[in-house]
DNA sequence: AGCGCTTTCGCAACCGGTTCCAGCACCACG
DNA sequence: CGTGGTGCTGGAACCGGTTGCGAAAGCGCT
């Protein structure tokens, strides 16, 4: 527990040099330098973070805010994040977003604006405009993740384009009944994804001059949301569609399940399309419309270390789109009765 | 961004006093602290976590350690970790442990050591016995989740019993044949949960005068795992036993899946019983037995707040076993052939 | 009215670093 | 040999709070 002054006296110098050559870069002999390095590690010296961020003004941290922890994407996203941070000598101090906006408000003016974060990445949280400015006024780098935030950088994949890659797949290879089991326009979460992957869904079947009449059905974002919603859905072979776009991987591993259970096959009576490209996909042969939710992560943390290293250089405020592709497998073909295109 | 000199001077009193009236309990006049708390209202000041932590020594910032984020249990117990914590005005710090000692011991030196944090959570991680002496020459409180660690207080369940509860349950509904597919023994975590369910397991056979002879699978703790496994096990009618104790839900739910896809009925041809009560096991209508990490996450937090908070009482270095039990759903019954004994 | 006690309040010394600024030694050059 | 410059170094002033200690003020008591 030994302080800066005791590594200083026995190195023979003063706190000041002591600190210079510690941190690396200033006019330090190498002579002292040495001195100072070795007098350091025999005393077990670590820089105290508190009394060096009181007057850097710097924390090393960085706080990322997110609704959940136990969701795959929000999880893995956190992965990303936290590989990169610690990467770059940072720290990573997460806040659930209270749901409460009286305790929103608090997390936003207690904890972040006062010197406990020098960053913020805000996981699947669409930012108020008075959040975003009091973000400026503290002139603190933030990014979002999962959505576009006006006046912030964010890194986010095209949602509407996922769901119309996946539509379109089913399409090309023959389907016209096809309903979108989708997340709860209701329930959504604080960006509009739910609302932006339906609306995706319905660009791809209008385009094809398709009815998207009760083509789409709300459930939560999940396995057993997807397994119930299915179950209706399939139960009356009269409206039984011959595919489904699923909201999200979750939802159409519920989907599949419902249908084995319904005895209908997958996916010769019935094909299926995710998205995520969740790690259970390939074990249920899922068509699904990959994104890499660690790699967001780690882009966005990239970004704020970027801008906390170089001051100078501000974050853009722009919404980069991370790209998206489809992976087949076994989970769609050409409906019944018609020819396979392919 | 103002400062408590700011403060002092517009409510006409001393940093002193303005420090003492803001901080709560202290001889303050009422008048005095009501004229500080409007300056301080009217300023929107927020006390510097930095300065504060520099002088009293405290961070109010607590870590925790995990090896994954993306796992449930872990995400489970992270999300109960930060409610609590944030509910006693705590930070909650992430770190993952990295897997090479090195970077390992740098986490505990440079990061824990050093004024960032006031106590620490050990999720998922057996601490070598220095590591333990280190906690406690700095007299941090620290408390351990997911097994027991010597010197150290913990919250677990007790893995054993869960295994020999879902064994049991299967031997009085008159199985013989029963196999455990649970984690691998080599690639397991810190803690050893693989090993102790596969003793729960073997302990209620060897009591029940059964033979454990090739009973065990190993697989990796995943649904994927669980159903790579069942398909290898199940495929040979010969060796197919009656009901499978499952490592964990997910792995008990890549076995149904893979038993419905051998068109083998669950639970009439096979039982299969899990541990954990993972949220989509109510739709497999699994039988399980129930754990709940989030409070198990909640508990541990709260113990470490508790000693922050009351310093004078350390926290006993015992070993707390969370209550379980055994959720009976529809997965499990007589073995084919044995009339339902209940 | 005088005394002692309690309460309230301000001064100043910290906490442990960083950094500005001035001093100093030493070198090269004219 | 004097002078200007360069490279190291140390003193000291911060950063923004907390807290021990003594002074001052307020009170009840004899």
């Amino acid at each position: 527990m030994s302080s800066l002054q005791e590594v200083a006296r026995r190195a023979g110098v003063s706190k000041a040099t002591a600190s210079r050559a510690l941190s690396g870069a200033a006019h330090v002999s190498p002579a002292a330098r040495e001195r100072v390095a070795t007098a350091a590690s025999e005393l077990g010296y670590v820089v105290s973070s508190t009394a060096s961020s009181l007057v850097t003004g710097r924390t090393k941290n960085v706080g990322v805010i997110t609704p959940f922890i136990n969701r795959w994407f929000f999880a893995e996203v956190l992965e990303g994040i936290e590989g990169a941070l610690i990467r770059a000598g940072y720290d990573l101090t997460l806040f659930r977003l209270p749901s409460e906006p009286e305790q929103r408000s608090r997390l936003f003016h207690y904890f972040l604006v006062r010197k406990r974060v020098d960053a913020i990445v805000c996981l699947g949280v669409a930012l108020t405009p008075a959040e975003v400015e009091l973000i400026h006024t503290l002139r603190r780098p933030a990014v979002g993740i999962g959505g576009a935030i006006p006046g912030l950088p964010t890194m986010s994949i095209d949602d509407v384009e996922a769901t119309r890659l996946a539509t379109r797949h089913l399409i090309g290879l023959g389907h016209r009944r096809i309903v979108h089991v989708g997340g709860d326009l209701g329930e959504q979460m604080d960006f509009e994804v739910h609302a932006r992957r339906l609306a995706g869904f319905r660009s791809a079947m209008e385009e094809a001059g398709l009815d998207c009449e009760g083509a789409f059905r709300a459930t939560t974002f999940s396995v057993p949301g997807g397994y119930e919603s299915a179950l209706a859905l399939l139960a009356d072979p009269a409206i039984r569609p011959t595919a489904i776009v699923a909201g999200c991987d979750e939802i159409a591993i519920g989907v599949i399940t419902a249908a084995r259970e319904l005895g209908i096959l997958v996916p010769s009576e019935l094909s299926v399309v995710g998205i995520d490209d969740h790690p259970y996909a390939p074990m249920f042969g899922l068509t699904t419309v990959r994104q890499v939710p660690g790699e967001q992560g780690e882009k966005a943390a990239e970004m704020v270390v970027r801008a906390l290293a170089d001051a100078t250089d501000p974050l853009e405020p722009v919404a980069s789109e991370i790209p998206i592709r489809l992976v087949v497998r076994r989970s769609t073909t050409a409906p019944p009765g018609v020819q396979s295109v392919r």
